[in-house]
DNA sequence: CTTATGCGCAACCATGTGGTTGCGCATACC
DNA sequence: GGTATGCGCAACCACATGGTTGCGCATAAG
């Protein structure tokens, strides 16, 4: 019973969404900027407003971004927090691993005489 | 001039690798075992060995598994030096966006006198 | 030598993804 | 009112992904 505890589900929305640079790059100025539209984020950016807005529905998923109506505009904020949740999860996730391998290679020295 | 001093590359393919339940379950057997064939990783899950192949070509191309060949067998194991950078620089791109965001919400405070 | 096992390669298929264009609607501007 | 702007929806496309099956080859086992 080698205790894999996971306890929390594996933010693999985060990860994916993290995964592409082009989501990155609107993160980035999401969070520079303190909000933008997908209109201004295009503009920013070498694709087109709905190829944005692609991307955000996909950070929207992972809970990184959610957007307000105002009139005829959305604008987008950045919301961190399913990205600290990450964070934690993979550094315990090496930490378990990285114990267990050592564990491995602790129990070879011993069981093997030379 | 808000610092983006990246430095490090960003590990997309790690992110990628890990945002997938069967190639997580696929590092996890490799760790607790301490490497296995994909044949031997195939008979613990729900698909067939070249699926489990490509995974580990997926997991390869990240850095997080290596292979080496011994007769006719081929026994991978786990590499973790790729996950820890990726913790590290996952840990340092939620701390300066946190920052970030803190600082625009002391900007916005500051300026709008309500 | 013959048989069994483990792998790799290739074809194939369904689905998802990242991108585009075009259109219609609602809100703001003049 | 009419015009311009921002968004959402839908169709469409190319390509990657995750999976399968089938085959052939090389190494181990009998």
């Amino acid at each position: 019973m080698t205790g894999t505890h996971d306890g929390e589900p594996a933010p693999e929305g985060v990860l994916l969404a993290l995964a592409d640079p082009i989501r990155r790059q609107i993160l980035n100025a999401l969070v520079s900027e303190g909000g933008a539209t997908s209109t201004s984020l295009a503009a920013a950016l070498p694709v087109t407003r709905q190829a944005v807005a692609k991307h955000l529905a996909v950070l929207g998923r992972a809970g990184l971004v959610r957007g307000h109506r105002t009139g005829r505009e959305v604008r987008y904020e950045a919301h961190l927090q399913p990205l600290e949740r990450t964070t934690r999860w993979l550094d315990a996730l090496a930490a378990q691993w990285d114990r267990r391998l050592d564990a491995i290679k602790g129990l070879a020295e011993q069981e093997e005489p030379s």
